[in-house]
DNA sequence: TTATTAAATAATAATCTTTATAATCAGTTT
DNA sequence: AAACTGATTATAAAGATTATTATTTAATAA
């Protein structure tokens, strides 16, 4: 399953006329699998062992790559780095206030609100984004929330 | 109008102790009458004339205070650097990706949304963001967009 | 009004993320 | 094999934000 959605998306660069080089297989491969949302820095981190020469440069140029082409979506919240997320599916993103932990959340997407948006505003809308933001379960718990 | 905003803007920092020093009047007063959702540094431009010796580091300081209490809220966009936009009346924001332009968006607040996603992730939800994006009306005539 | 004190400011350095540059390298084409 | 194209590495640079510290100031009460 994941294994076919790799393949889907190296079809997609081979389309593309894009190189399929080893540094790109790795963190288009780390992030399909990953459910993390990871920094680009946690990228980087992930494949040092696999490629201990490579460049924090090779990670955000290949995160480029992968936006242009539309296989990846980058995320930004307040927080200091984007983040980076695999466009496998159209979902939303639940996001804890006090531990930073992101959760995909799967709603209908909100089509009236983009035609409204069109009417009232004369733009053509492409996409949109949602977050929700609150505090998680284990937090709650916790309850040591930040601020 | 704006008056008022701004006086009640003023009693909610004296409620929360905060004190009303001239740079974190002016950052709130430029805050209120502003459209166009700034950056840090357009607001210290801005300020530069009638504050030329204030440090940005106010800038970030006040806008970091103004965060906490609640009176403005951050925008993160994919561009380097965050917006600021006081948080009069709940609404969404529609962005060109071609110029940047920032629209006020008002639609009827996702309360269900909210709802499905505190039952469904067990979250506290306390707020949520929506942006839509797309190609503002002068970019479409002009026909120039990026990408 | 003045004194007090905690908080805010200014100036600056430091940090962190991201982008730019230039040299090298790999794969492909001629 | 030589040349070409694009990718990678290493490094520098840029840009935004945060941290630090000495100084100043707003709010409060004597």
């Amino acid at each position: 399953m994941s294994e076919k959605r790799l393949r889907d998306a190296i079809d997609t660069l081979k389309e593309s006329g894009v190189r399929i080089t080893p540094q790109r297989h790795a963190v288009l491969e780390y992030l399909l699998s990953s459910m993390s949302h990871p920094t680009a820095d946690e990228i980087y981190k992930a494949l040092e062992g696999k490629f201990p020469n490579m460049s924090v440069a090779t990670v955000y140029n290949n995160l480029r790559v992968l936006k242009e082409i539309g296989l990846v979506r980058e995320l930004t919240y307040g927080d200091s780095s984007s983040r980076f997320d695999c466009t496998t599916s159209e979902h939303y993103h639940i996001i804890c206030n006090s531990c930073g932990k992101i959760v995909d959340f799967h709603y209908p997407s909100l089509d009236e609100v983009e035609s409204l948006a069109e009417q009232v505003a004369g733009f053509d809308i492409s996409y949109h984004r949602l977050e929700l933001y609150g505090t998680c379960e284990e937090c709650k718990a916790v309850g040591t929330e930040k601020h």
